[in-house]
RNA sequence: GGGCCGGUAGCUCAGUUGGUUAGAGCACACCCUUGAUAAGGGUGGGGUCGAAAGUUCGAGUCUUUCUCGGCCCA
């Protein structure tokens, strides 16, 4: 035997991966073998897995967070289709919404056109369109992550079919009842004349005036306060028109008190909060004398007199006890306006008195407003501060900077203002304790996710559903014009449904009103309206326009998968919806991720330039090593992500890449799969017998993990696999069995039927996560399969277990371990270099000596030679010596003696 | 400002109900190999567990405060 009788790997799987070229291929492929189809067909009849998608919203290129969003999905949904289940995905998006229009208007002003000029059909086109153009660009950066799903026919809010279900949706809660029409304040931006959903509100500071002012007590249980002034301080002196009430928190002290007050105030005696005494008296630079102090419980039914009574304000203005009143800042009483502020608004509800209309949509005050009629909010602090003056109700004023709220898109100060709007409400129908019930009965992954969202859904108000805007679906309702009674009629809406499945919903603002109300109804008898709904009730629907009625869908999903801000989204959104109109949640299961942050931990921000996009990551390392970074990294928390994490996997990447390498190198890309189940174990070496059993065990593992979906431990799992029992082990001491002894060796075939079995385990358990590097393996070992992604995991028979052999094993691995060290002794002495210059003296005692009778620990230590002695002085105990005599040309082995198997 | 979550080696992660000297892989260093070769093997260094205080015989684990970061809310 010589060189070239010596069985080398050889493959046709390359060393380099060089996946960005590579995986557009692979891309190309499953597109010409249909693969959706094929995975579907695949798995016809068997129960079904829905992963329910969230909608993205169709603007703008994909970052990090969607990427992982749809990876992790990706994952998961391969992981139960190979588990043998229907793994049904469906993409969807959202469409509708101020952002879309925005960017219209934004096209508008440059033409120089004028928005209000188009007409409003013509505008929403423009949007739709926009929408649809993003949707095909999302669709081609998601498929290059390697994201299967019926791309074809996804799902959008703006579909015709939507939007008709959308209108059902609103529908049941309109005849429930639930539905109801209210005042309440807003955040609302006078330049865009819009309500603003929360997430499109951004905090900056804001320079405000801020006063102090006086309302002059009425009546009082407190007999010595009548006559004199509850003191209050506040940073929108505009509001002080709107005054309706005034808070106190009855756990605090207050305290009466006397202040030089130069002559500013009609009665120099005021009651604030005790505690912020000094700096009232420092802002006002009034000295105070405390008369006499008191609990804020007894300023129960007090009355006092608004400070602009003298001009037309002679409302009384009661004093309202108030648990959000704290002694942070101000007098520890606080000035209420039901019209411009959430905590006043409930405040006073919960006591009678009621939000009007006092601004409108320009900023203007309303006729309800004496005296400042037609003045800009705006324009409204100094006429106050003057008025103030001379009414003698102004304590001081000055300026504050401070945290407040801004329009994202116009960087506009927003006020609260209270406008009509359409509320879903909370109690009526208990849809609070349906919905907290349904949180009970979900499963989160991680479990933290249930007490986010539980939190939020038990102190919510009641979900504000109607917007001012033009892109959307418009509110299906009709007011009676004489009774003022909203229409509550299912052929009503049902026949709205209908148009809107046949031609969209754009005819709400172009045609006849009669063509919704039908034949029992006139046109000129109602008003209808022109508000829409707000987009999160669109995708808190797509549950039903999705799930139900698509047939290759179930209801309620499996699972939903969103970053963990969409517990008050997404995850809220149609957790709601979904309880309202069907009593429990429209998922099973809901599985929360962290954000992508930089290497630091810090959000990726313009700013900072710590931003990588996804297609840097595909284009510099590709999809399969943006799909490591997924799943080895813990989804729980936020995760990190630089070109120095990256550059890490993908070294593992090239490590787990090299060990398929090798497998398909010693068997030449020859494969059959191995019926587990007829392997003659029995006949196997020991250390076969080990491998099979270690795969057995890492399978265990591998499906333990894989229930918690948790990949980050599941990846770890196998790549140790990989490095530690692998390459470090199993290979590199096989390497002289598969090089050097005879194809036709009954050892040899048994080593290339592990290999085997280990090249498809590790392929069908990567599979999910390196989508293309295993499909990439799969058509080079195998014609008649289309692709890995059709193949089911592996079961693998109890037979490959041994737990004796295990422990055994494992001690010999310790007997190896030292080896080793004495051998690496023997290395740094430059005695030997190659291991094979090793020979070994093994002693051990009487325990391990009955372990290691049979092993041969030259092949496990891959020396020369290797003899064991009983020796009880310690338990184990090792000297290398350099192996004497010729070295076989062909096994390097040396030995004295020819070699016993090359002669 | 409030609520929730988190900070363990350079990196990604383990660390059960508090209990020996805190682990793994990668990266790094040195050595070997040149028949997995832009590969492979061996050995090794590296952590005051974000900080401080407390409870305890004993704290990475429990309590409090602080700090840094993230999400949500104001």
């Amino acid at each position: 035997m010589n060189k070239s009788q010596i069985n080398l790997p050889k493959t046709a799987f390359s060393m380099k991966a060089n996946l960005p070229t590579k995986e557009p291929e692979i891309l190309k492929y499953w597109d010409e073998i249909g693969l959706y189809e094929e995975l579907r067909s695949s798995r016809k009849g068997q129960e079904k897995f829905i992963l329910h998608d969230g909608p993205p919203y169709a603007n703008g290129n994909i970052h990090m967070g969607t990427a992982l969003n749809k990876i992790l999905k990706d994952i998961i949904v391969k992981f139960h289709q190979m588990e043998g289940k229907d793994s049904v995905y469906v993409p969807g998006w959202d469409c509708h919404g101020l952002p879309i229009e925005w960017k219209i208007e934004e096209q508008y002003k440059k033409n120089k056109k004028n928005k209000n000029e188009i007409p409003i059909v013509e505008f929403r086109k423009e949007c739709r369109n926009f929408a649809e153009k993003w949707i095909e660009v999302h669709k081609g950066q998601f498929k290059r992550l390697g994201v299967i799903g019926d791309w074809q026919n996804y799902y959008s809010t703006m579909s015709y079919d939507a939007e008709a279900q959308i209108v059902r949706e609103l529908g049941k809660f309109l005849k429930e009842g639930s539905l109801y029409r209210g005042f309440k304040p807003v955040l609302w931006s006078t330049v865009e004349k819009t309500a603003l959903a929360d997430a499109e509100v951004e905090y900056q500071d804001h320079e405000s005036d801020t006063i102090y002012a006086a309302f002059p007590i009425k009546k009082s249980k407190i007999k010595e306060l009548v006559g004199s002034n509850i003191l209050i301080w506040t940073t929108t002196p505009w509001t002080i028109p709107a005054n309706k009430a005034l808070a106190f928190n009855q756990s605090l002290d207050y305290v009466f008190c006397e202040i030089d007050n130069k002559n500013k105030l009609q009665n120099e005696k005021i009651v604030i909060a005790k505690s912020l005494l000094q700096s009232v008296s420092k802002d006002t630079e009034c000295k105070i004398k405390i008369i006499s102090e008191f609990k804020g419980k007894k300023l129960e039914g007090t009355v006092c007199s608004h400070p602009f009574h003298k001009i037309g304000y002679e409302y009384d203005i009661p004093m309202l006890e108030a648990r959000f009143v704290t002694t942070e800042q101000g007098t520890g009483i606080v000035h209420c306006a039901p019209s411009h502020g959430p905590d006043d608004f409930n405040l006073c509800i919960n006591n009678g008195i009621k939000a009007v209309e006092t601004v409108d949509g320009d900023g203007k005050y309303t006729k309800h407003i004496p005296i400042f009629e037609g003045i800009h909010i705006f324009k409204a602090n100094n006429i106050v501060i003057e008025k103030l003056k001379e009414l003698k109700g102004l304590l001081a004023n000055g300026k504050l900077t401070h945290s407040y709220p801004h329009s994202w898109r116009s960087k506009a100060p927003l006020v609260h203002r209270a406008t009509p709007q359409w509320f879903i409400s909370m109690e009526s129908h208990k849809l609070r304790d349906k919905a907290l019930k349904a949180i009970d009965d979900t499963t989160f992954y991680p479990s933290k996710g249930k007490e986010r969202i539980k939190s939020m859904i038990e102190t919510r108000p009641d979900w504000c559903v109607s917007r001012q805007r033009v892109w959307g679906v418009p509110l299906p309702i009709f007011i009676n014009k004489e009774t003022k009674e909203v229409l509550v009629d299912d052929e009503v809406i049902e026949n709205i449904a209908d148009i809107y499945e046949k031609e969209g919903s754009d005819c709400w603002f172009s045609d006849n009103p009669q063509k919704f109300l039908g034949s029992k109804y006139k046109a000129e008898d109602y008003e209808k309206l022109s508000d829409i709904v707000e987009v999160w009730f669109d995708s808190g629907s797509t549950h039903s326009f999705v799930l139900e009625k698509r047939k290759d869908l179930k209801w309620p999903a499996s699972m939903y998968l969103e970053g963990s801000d969409q517990h008050r989204g997404w995850f809220h959104s149609s957790l709601l919806e979904s309880c309202g109109t069907r009593g429990r949640a429209p998922f099973d299961s809901i599985l929360s991720h962290g954000f992508v942050v930089d290497g630091k931990g810090l959000k990726m921000s313009k700013s900072l330039g710590n931003v990588i996009a996804p297609e840097d990551i595909l284009k510099k390392y590709g999809a399969d090593i943006l799909r490591i970074w997924v799943a080895s990294s813990n989804y729980a928390e936020d995760l990190r992500i630089d070109y120095s994490i990256l550059d890490q996997h993908s070294d593992s990447y090239r490590k787990i890449r090299n060990t398929f390498r090798y497998l398909l190198g010693n068997i030449n890309d020859n494969f059959e799969p191995i019926d587990l189940k007829q392997i003659n174990i029995k006949k196997l070496p020991e250390l076969e017998r080990f491998m099979l059993h270690k795969i057995y065990l890492l399978d265990q593992n591998f499906k333990e993990y894989f229930k918690d979906y948790d990949f980050h431990n599941l990846y770890k799992e196998l790549l140790n696999f990989c490095t530690v029992d692998l390459s470090a082990f199993y290979f590199d001491i096989r390497k002289d069995c598969l090089y050097c002894d005879s194809i036709n060796s009954e050892k040899r075939k048994s080593v290339i039927l592990i290999l085997k079995v280990i090249l498809e385990s590790l392929l069908k358990w990567f599979a999910p996560i390196l989508s293309f590097t295993t499909e990439e393996i799969f058509r080079l070992i195998n014609n008649k399969n289309k692709s890995i992604h059709l193949e089911k995991f592996l079961d693998f028979p109890d037979i490959m277990k041994d737990d004796k052999l295990n422990t055994k094993w494992s001690e010999l691995i310790k007997i190896r371990d030292i080896c080793n060290l004495s051998i690496e002794q023997k290395r740094t002495e430059k005695i030997i270099g190659s291991s094979l210059e090793a020979s070994l003296k093994i002693k051990l005692n009487a325990e391990y000596l009955e372990l290691a009778k049979d092993i041969d620990f030259s092949e496990l230590c891959i020396t020369s030679s290797a003899v064991i002695d009983k020796d009880d002085k310690s338990k184990i105990e090792v000297e290398t010596f350099k192996a004497e005599g010729n070295k076989c040309p062909v096994c390097w082995k040396i030995s004295p003696q020819p070699c016993e198997r090359h002669g």
